[in-house]
Parts: C-alpha cells; sequence; structure tokens
DNA sequence: AAGATGTTGTTATTGCGATAACAGCACAAG
DNA sequence: CTTGTGCTGTTATCGCAATAACAACATCTT
C-alpha cells in the first residue's frame, strides 16, 4: 500500500514523448516564441493535441484553463520533471568504437549529461583522450562513481561482459544503465536499464522495406 | 481495397520482438539445440508464452500443433520475413564520430547488413578508411546507391542537414532510413524511417533514476 | 491401449494507451 | 456588458495490444 511515489506511476509512452516536448520547447525558446498552444505544439511533433494536454495532465498545473502554454515556465518545468534540471554525471563503460563515439558525442553534455569518466579494460585504450577526459582503467570505476557521485552508466562493453559489469556498477550504487550490449540485464528492481539494440532497429526497419518492396512490384505499376 | 499486403499489417509491436526472437533462436542453434517450445523461449526473453505464439500467428505455419518448434526451421523462417535471408546492402551517411563507430562496429555485417558506401561532405574525412572500405564524396552517393542496389541507409549528419539529404536518399531509391540525426524528416508513403534518439533514451532513464532516488528518499529506511 | 502430460494454433477476454468530448476560464471585439 | 473565439484541465470513449483460455494434436508412461 505504497502512495503516489511521486508520480511515477506514469505510462511508459508518455515518458518517452516528454523528451521531444522538451526538445521542440527550447527550440522555440531559441527563437524567442513566449507562447504555445497544445495544438500548436502537438502538430509539430505529428501527435494529437488531445494527447499532449494528458501528458501534461499526469503532472499537472503548466498553464491555467483559457491560457496558452508560457514555454519559458514550461522548459524548466519539463526539465525538472525528466531529472535534469542540475547536470547528472554519467559514465561511460567500454571504450571501444561505440563507446568513444559517444564519448566524442557532444550532444550528450549539452543535453545534460556530462560524461564524468571513461572505462575499459584494454590497456591499449587507456589513457587515450575525449575531449579532455582520459580512459581510465576499470579498477579506478567505483572510485570515480563514488567521488563524482555518478547515478547513471553508459555501458558499451562486449555482450559476454555486460552482466559482470552492471554487477558492479550497481554495487557502485548507479541506479541508470543505458545499455548498448545486445543482452538482457538481471538487476534488482531499485535499478532502471534501458535498453538500445541498434540490431533490432535496424531489422524491423528491413522487415518494413521488405514488404514495400514487394507490394511495389504486386500492385506498384497499376496504382 | 487492397489485398492483404503479404503479412505486412503486423503490429509494430510484433515487428520489434522479431529480432529478439530470431537472437535468442540463433544462440539456441549455435549451442546445438533442437526444439525448443514457446514456454521456454518466452521465458527466455522475459514475456509470456501466449504472445510469442500470437506474434508467430500473423506469419503461421511454424510447426504443427502438439510439436514443439525446430529451432533449424525457425530461424531461416524469421530471416525471410524479417528480409535478411540474403545480406541486404546499406550505405552510412555521415563520417562524423556517430558514423564512424557504426562503420566500425561488424556486428552491423554479421547480423545481415553490409556497409556498402560511405559518404561525408566534409574533405577531410574523405578518404578515411574503415574495414577496408573509405568515405566518398557525398557528390558520389547516388551512383553508390544505385550500383549496389541500396535499399537502406543510416543517416548520421548533423540535424540542419538530415532533411536535405533525406530527399537525395529517397530520390536515389532508398526506402528505408535509419535516422540518428534528432529531426523528424518528411519522407513519401513508401518510405520507412526509424528514428534513433539518444536523448530520449538517456532522457527516459533519467527520468526513472530520478522516481527512484526520491522514493527511495522518501521510505527508504523504512524498507 | 489408455491416460497423463505437454505442445501448438486460434479465439476470447482483459487492460491500458490514444483519442474524443466537454466543462470552465481568458481574452478580444463589438 | 455581452458575445464569440480559443484555450486548458478533466473525464469518457474507443481501439488495439497483451493476456488468458481452449480445442486439437503428439508423445510418453503405465
Amino acid at each position: 500500500m505504497r502512495k503516489n511515489r511521486k508520480g511515477c506511476d506514469v505510462p511508459d509512452a508518455t515518458i518517452l514523448r516528454l523528451p521531444l516536448y522538451l526538445e521542440k520547447l527550447k527550440l522555440l525558446q531559441a527563437i524567442g516564441v513566449e507562447d504555445v498552444s497544445s495544438r500548436q505544439l502537438a502538430e509539430s511533433l505529428d501527435i494529437k493535441a488531445s494527447q499532449l494536454r494528458h501528458d501534461f495532465h499526469y503532472f499537472g498545473g503548466f498553464s491555467r484553463p483559457g491560457r496558452p502554454y508560457q514555454v519559458d515556465k514550461l522548459v524548466p518545468a519539463l526539465e525538472k520533471i525528466i531529472g535534469i534540471a542540475e547536470p547528472v554525471p554519467t559514465a561511460i563503460v567500454g571504450a571501444g568504437h561505440l563507446g568513444q563515439a559517444l564519448a566524442n558525442y557532444q550532444n550528450l553534455e549539452m543535453q545534460g549529461f556530462p560524461v564524468r569518466g571513461i572505462f575499459d579494460v584494454n590497456p591499449k585504450l587507456i589513457g587515450l583522450d575525449f575531449r579532455g577526459r582520459q580512459v581510465q582503467d576499470m579498477d579506478e570505476m567505483e572510485a570515480v562513481i563514488s567521488k563524482e557521485n555518478i547515478k547513471i552508466a553508459i555501458l558499451t562493453v562486449p555482450a559476454a561482459n555486460a552482466q559482470a559489469v552492471t554487477d558492479r556498477l550497481v554495487a557502485a550504487g548507479v541506479v541508470g544503465i543505458f545499455n548498448f550490449a545486445p543482452t538482457d540485464l538481471k538487476v534488482p528492481a531499485t535499478v532502471a536499464v534501458r535498453n538500445e539494440r541498434l540490431a533490432v532497429g535496424i531489422m524491423s526497419l528491413s522487415f518494413k522495406v521488405k514488404c514495400i518492396l514487394e507490394n511495389q512490384a504486386l500492385d506498384g505499376p497499376a496504382c
């Protein structure tokens, strides 16, 4: 009989839209737009206005009835909800090609997720510099996580090592794992995992491409 | 009044699970497992067996009632459905950090998506070699797409250029776009787009992490 | 041989997210 | 002041995906 859990009973589908709202709002803010209606914002994101209002309703009180949303109020409100009102320090674990690409990806820091540590076991990679930060031996991982108060880790190690590294991360106090390894991770219920599988993405695309091509071959000339 | 469209009226949710099924089955195949029941396969993927059978039912005839699935039959059947029975040539457009990482990502080729072209406009990047393939000037893009019969492109250019490049890809005959740029692309109805937004992923993770930490602070010691 | 167990294919039910509908408020115009 | 338009917050409805249920079939054991 736990309580409301502070609005954590929000559907996943809604959570995934929050970053899109924030992104568009920041864009509007940058070009000096002050007010925006649910209809305007929704149309620019190809969704229905009622869905946007419904999403916002989980948190409530972004505006008052009759008045459009104020961009300058909404941006910080969303940032607070998402949890990026303050910069969120992160660690990249695994400095292979993908880890390096993410270490170079300045957008991450701009979105509020500065990289405060890059780790690998490969001696050849240790010491490599990415945007002023050097790859460290994985032995130092726990110490850095603790010192920098890192709660989110980006996991880019080979699938075979993913679970072992995950266990270390959880033990070190990490609460969220952004998993790029093609493996399901076992974690306690108090740890959030988001799997990002490139293979799934490109295969689902391949399925649709196959369908399109087959249908073009069938009734294409007739259309 | 179009016909069945050859089984293309499959829910997105199901399509996204097909690669997971295939992956697990290949793993089983590699260790010599011959038969597998819907229950076994589903449990290893943390889903319900009825959902797996329901998914398979869209395509039909993987097994006969009473008999478990045969791994050696199922793998090629799924590959055919997904459209990767034959290797699917792809192009990487944008040879920045992310494009380079994907060019180095040998897993793509192993999964059936060999990279047959890497393109960029930056003269400093042209000629760089990734696994035996060199970055080419984007002027050559259309010719290569046509010659190699490329239908799927991986888009890793800056958001500002994404739409212009997309238009060129579509005109050149590309039917599927794996979009890593944080922008919504406008394409004809006969082109499939899959957006892969890293920022969305990490922000949804941040939201959950914030919830976990807040709840731990609230009722953590009591539990 | 017969029953127990386990399996798939298929249909029915449930549950939840997307959409629509509406009530109440704000502001502008006449 | 009154009316009209447009907006949000909230509730109700709809539709689809996830789950459960069941019928038909195979295999093994006794």
